[in-house]
DNA sequence: GCTGTCGTCATCCTTTCGGATGATTTTACA
DNA sequence: TGTAAAATCATCCGAAAGGATGACGACAGC
């Protein structure tokens, strides 16, 4: 970590010895480009990093090892509903039974060929199915439907 | 590591030597040197950052601390709890904090590429972990491996 | 009868995923 | 300082998924 520092510390003092360099070269030339051009890249390098240390300071993955202790309290309910899916959406959104049924499945982790076996259709027909749930929940791929799908209180 | 520097010194060098070529191409254009001045502060700037993530990228606290919490168990209160997955599950499964955060993202429905870019890594790395990842948790596909972490408890 | 919706199936083509494998680099720790 | 675990990246290949499009039958409602 500190290497890193150290390094890049060097190579931008390598750097700007090559601009003081380059700069009697150019000297001539109106101000020197290159000098003005070198200062900017240095200070906003500078900045970047400076940026960068400030964006990933809040990036510490705290993990702590909780050990949850659960107190049982007779009460179990949510285990019995069945879910009910939010058919408000579905409606405005004209997702059809079919295509939440596929979206279940999908849910559940099976692949379009096992979906096809189950329903007891072709592999095409789910697919179909999918491209057109897809499409109504806005998502480029499944994962993407399920979870749009959860949000909507669409799928369990 | 000497990547970095490797990259850095090709940039600088890339950079200098095309404001020296072009500087007389351009010098008559008028304001062209505020131009100038923006890009390299604009690149620079992209650079420093990139590399700031880069440095702070591994910056994982690993924080040992047990808490015991007594937790009602029907007591409805989710939607304030940060979620912490768990542990002890991710641990006997010797999935690691990696593989769980690749996990997190593709339940939020990203694609490896995207994950890839969000992470700052490769896509090759983030099929890698994927793999490991559905090889631990036994699932041959993406929404398969969700739907397991769900259960176990690993992912929200 | 006509129309619209839904479910079904297909083909073609592209992109994405996943498996297998090997290598290098970084990090953590003894 | 050496070692083991993690993380990174790559390549090859086959399978799965997705987009676009067209078609056909069943059925409800007008």
């Amino acid at each position: 970590m500190k290497r890193h520092v150290l390094i890049f510390g060097l190579v931008g003092g390598l750097l700007i010895a090559t601009l003081q360099y380059t700069e009697y070269r150019f000297a001539i030339i109106e101000h020197s480009f290159e000098l003005y051009s070198a200062l900017v890249a240095v200070l906003f390098s500078a900045f970047g990093i400076w940026l960068g240390l400030r964006i990933t300071r809040n990036r510490e993955i705290i993990r702590e090892t909780v050990v949850v202790r659960e107190v049982l309290v007779p009460a179990e309910a949510p285990a019995l509903e069945p879910f009910a899916p939010n058919t408000a959406h579905q409606q405005n959104l004209g997702i059809t039974a079919r295509e939440l049924e596929i979206l279940n499945l999908i849910a559940r982790g099976f692949s379009n060929r096992e979906i096809a076996t189950q329903l007891f259709v072709s592999e095409n027909t789910v697919k179909t199915h999918c491209a057109r749930a897809f499409d109504k929940l806005g998502a480029a791929r499944r994962t993407q439907a399920v979870q749009r799908g959860k949000e909507l209180g669409l799928l369990p």
